[in-house]
DNA sequence: AAGTCGGGGCT
DNA sequence: AGCCCAGACTT
């Protein structure tokens, strides 16, 4: 039996019983494969729930506000997949008249929609044969033909692409490309694949070179940059707080978080004293500050080390643009801001 | 081609 | 604490 045929029969022994497989409707198949994506199955299938249960067509996801996109969205991080997901909803809704593109072609076109995504829905939910190439088949791939090209390489993106073109079942694509990752996934996983009771063992070239703890070859690591935040919660005696949203570029694009001052380094009690935050932030109210945390909080991004202070400022009454503390959670906010207001008692003041 | 964009899990 | 995982987009 060849790869092909051992693949597909272990998938259809070994295959997770997922809500998005019991479907071939495209918004389905597409709202799952951006919420999969850079994710875990067992990080996104919360929120693959409560967006179809939220938005059960691809009008309804068209018609909400991107602040309710983003709060739905909210923990599961590279916030862009969530306004590009908004922004593809509105333009099938609207614009196709809530027709899907159905073929990888045209799903490339569509915003949030790469290489992956546009084979994954147009395999799935339109049987086109085009071969998927994710992280779970460039391991597979990898390692059953002993493939030493960097997988985040030029050269190794088009190696990887052009093998899985050719070993795709042309007869049933979406079988074949769901059974390979699904394989990837569980059975032949980053760290310590129990080999011995692979269907693919005897023919695995990394197994019988011993290389599986060194496939697949990746490029270099991104460099760390480390960032000093300073988050102002502010509280009056009326329990309203201030929000801002964060419109630039960056990190957490349209999310809300307290008011922000970002220092060069970790700000003492002294250093925080001289910030000129009274006429920035308050209004010229005078105001009592207390530091939260002594010791920063670090929240680790993939590529930045974020060493954060939450800084208490009491005060009489807020600016008029200040928001009842009561509905601080509507708002979306980054897991670092949702976890500070989950820990700290708003109720003790 | 290199850098940016979250968060969770494992050790 | 350090290391690993996993696509699309921008520069």
């Amino acid at each position: 039996m060849d790869f092909k045929n051992k693949l597909t029969n272990w998938y259809s022994d070994n295959k997770r019983s997922l809500p998005w497989r019991n479907t071939k409707n495209p918004y389905y198949i597409w709202l799952s494969e951006i919420i999969l994506q850079q994710t875990q199955v067992k990080q996104g299938l919360p929120y693959y729930e409560d967006f179809i249960k939220q938005y059960p067509t691809v009008f309804d996801l068209a018609n909400a506000s991107e602040e309710e996109v983003l709060k739905l969205w909210q923990g599961l991080g590279y916030y862009s997949r969530a306004r590009n997901l908004h922004t593809t909803a509105k333009h099938v809704a609207f614009e196709l008249d809530g027709r899907f593109p159905n073929n990888y072609k045209d799903l490339l076109k569509l915003k949030g929609v790469g290489d992956y995504t546009a084979s994954a829905v147009a395999s799935i939910a339109f049987n086109e044969v085009a071969a998927v190439v994710d992280g779970n088949v460039y391991r597979v791939l990898s390692r059953y033909y002993g493939i030493i090209t960097p997988i985040n390489s030029t050269d190794g993106i088009k190696e990887f692409k052009k093998l899985a073109s050719n070993l795709i079942d042309k007869e049933q694509p979406a079988t074949f490309n769901q059974a390979i990752m699904e394989f990837g996934a569980t059975q032949c996983k980053p760290k310590n694949p129990n080999c011995t009771i692979c269907p693919l063992n005897e023919s695995c070239m990394a197994l019988q070179k011993n290389m599986i703890e060194f496939l697949p070859v990746k490029l270099k690591k991104t460099k760390v940059k480390t960032r000093f935040f300073n988050f102002l919660v502010c509280i009056d005696n009326n329990k309203n707080t201030l929000l801002e949203k964060r419109t630039s570029k960056g990190i957490w694009q349209n999310l809300y978080q307290f008011p922000l001052i970002e220092s060069n380094k970790s700000l003492s009690s002294e250093e925080f004293h001289l910030l000129n935050i009274k006429d920035s932030v308050l209004d010229n109210l005078n105001f009592d500050y207390s530091l939260y945390n002594i010791e920063d909080i670090v929240h680790k991004l993939s590529h930045q080390h974020l060493y954060t202070k939450f800084w208490i400022i009491e005060t009489k009454e807020l600016p008029k643009k200040s928001i009842a503390i009561k509905e601080i959670k509507k708002y979306p906010v980054p897991v670092l801001i949702s976890s500070f207001i989950d820990a700290f008692n708003f109720n003790d003041l």
